[in-house]
DNA sequence: TATGAATGAGAGTTCATTCAT
DNA sequence: AATGAATGAACTCTCATTCAT
């Protein structure tokens, strides 16, 4: 059916943008649209309309298809990782950094649960895009990288206590985090992000502070 | 009514397949394309040029394209799976069938890659079809159950030390084994599935055996 | 969706029939499934199960597809309209041959609705198919024909009274009958099948006999 | 996601029209291929060929192939029927009415023939398409409706004679109708339409008019 | 910049017909 | 004579992309 079926939007309503406020307006429509309702399934003309713009205004500002996707786990990064990572840092010690971390990720807010959607989606999608494989093992990375620093710091601070080398540790941390919660989001399995939660705050308990 | 066909084309490799054994051979000629290629991206051309025979084949052996990737998970399952749960209920004592678990998931074997290449596609896949959806949630309830059973009988016959329920405990080992399986098979990161085999065994050391 | 899912006919239940036998039960066949479901809509996979053979007994039999449809009208003709004619032939007089016409044609009687509803479908039909043309045509012109004797006969004798051609009383006679069973027969109007007989025969009365 | 295009090939034809311009051109074009080729063997790909258009453009501008025949018959209401019940509206009499009625149905020009031509494929195709079937009835009792008030104020005013219902006349009057049409427009009969014609006109003078 | 009509490759699916058994 | 698996052209519909306005 055609465009103005769907929406209508007269001459006189269009808003004429620069480049990048354009685009921020598309990705961030795009973003909430891909974690509703899966990355299969999306469609530019449905990108357009909860942009409130047309097919073409999109193709006129990026590439392709594509070039949406990867920014929008851009922003995905900035709305949601950076700001949990910087309250990380400021985080008065280890194991408070932890539990920031624990409690961002594993809630039922739906900031919270559109992050894992997206994360799942772009897993399946990272087959066919290069360019999503890569980011996808960056982000990886990081988060191994800062919980190694994190348990490091906090073990050297007298903090923790574990006797394996910390890259170790969070490597075992960062896999019980992403295990949790695919089956606390992902599955319609019992496990609710309350008891994922629960379950690795006590992990943190045993393993690295009390005995 | 569809005009006369125009051109007899004989096709000297025409073999003829009752349906149950041209259903297999399609099956599995669909799941080495899905865990090669991934769930998007496959189309019934491709399963049918993989199988060797024609589109219409294809159609006439199956209700639909759904028909077979609910087929493909199903045949996994009896590849994969099955085995290796027989395996486990064979197992000498409960720390055996842990260890058969682990080497069974975390291995560089073809088949095991093939196994968590599926496990990702069809997640994203199930967002979309309520059957698939239906089947990975009990995928893992079967599997949490199944753990939970053995770390019962282990802490029942002394073999194993935990002061948690053996509910719980099946929670967090499957939550590590899919989270170590996701980074060591699913990202480009430097995780090795040995690795990851490693990690998961020393947690079953320390936690569940010695100390 | 693979034939023997549908129809379960062993081997030994084959049941081997001269190719003139096979014809007419295929043809017998496809001819309740026309009527009933129209002619679009059927395809050779459904003749095949309502005759109990498979798809490749029929094309082994027939010609093609449009074989069978031009047999299924050439029976309609034997089952239902010589019948009918014979019966107006041995009629005492011209009014009564009428009347049984327009009682046969006008009740509804399953084989009356049946007859109709292939009337209809081989008027769409004819338009593609040349050979149905043709004998669509001749029925028009066979039962003009009949009809114009009956009144020829009816005035000689007295029996009925009109100054016009036989010939034209006939052609209006048929229009009436079918412009009649259209309404009764192949709308969803309130014009029921004893509506449309009660007002042909009271043209009959009126027109042809009484004053 | 579909591939990116490969080529980009210019249409120098290429023509741009607002949605509905584009729409009635393409009704316009699905109505005269409809009337010559039957409802039955019409495809999209004809449609747009006959439209000048690619068959991406019509899906761009109706949800499916069935909006379109939907939408010939809207056409066809108001290009044929429409002008001819203004015009009887407006006769001096009811016999004049009628006489209209008679013309504009009863002649060689060729949109009568078409009309006729579409009448009978959308009565073939309302077995499967309820929305059709719905029309097709609303139709008759349209007609039926209109030719009873003319009846109606004919016998009233004197100028027609009739002691039946003028609802039966005119379930008569439009049988005939129609059973003429059938025989003049929609069978290879020696009927023409004139001959169709005048035996109409005649039954009214006869019937309705003089004696 | 923005629009949205136009495009055509490619998707899943249907089905008369072919042909090895 | 009978079977039913195999075929592939043709169908409707989807959609990223192009491009005249």
């Amino acid at each position: 059916m055609p465009e103005p079926r769907r929406k209508a939007r007269s001459r006189a309503e269009r808003s004429r943008q620069p480049t990048e406020v354009r685009r921020q307006l598309v990705v961030e429509a795009a973003r909430v649209l891909i974690a509703d309702k899966g990355l299969v399934g999306i469609n530019i003309r449905e990108i357009a309309a909860a942009s409130g713009v047309s097919t073409g205004t999109i193709t006129y500002h990026f590439s392709g298809v594509n070039e949406i996707l990867v920014d929008v786990v851009a922003l995905e990064q900035q709305l949601f990782s950076e700001p949990l990572l910087a309250k990380m840092d400021d985080a008065p010690s280890a194991a408070a950094a932890l539990q920031l971390l624990i409690d961002g990720m594993l809630t039922d807010a739906p900031e919270v649960v559109t992050h894992w959607r997206l994360w799942r989606d772009y897993w399946a999608a990272a087959v066919r895009a290069p360019e999503l494989a890569q980011w996808h093992a960056e982000q990886y990375e990081l988060w191994r990288t800062r919980v190694t620093a994190i348990v490091a710091r906090g073990v050297e601070s007298g903090e923790l206590q574990s006797e394996l080398d910390p890259a170790v540790v969070a490597l075992e941390f960062t896999a019980l985090l992403d295990g949790l919660a695919v089956q606390a989001f992902l599955t319609g399995s019992p496990v609710t992000p309350d008891v994922a939660r629960a379950r690795l705050t006590d992990y943190v308990q045993r393993r690295l502070i009390g005995s």
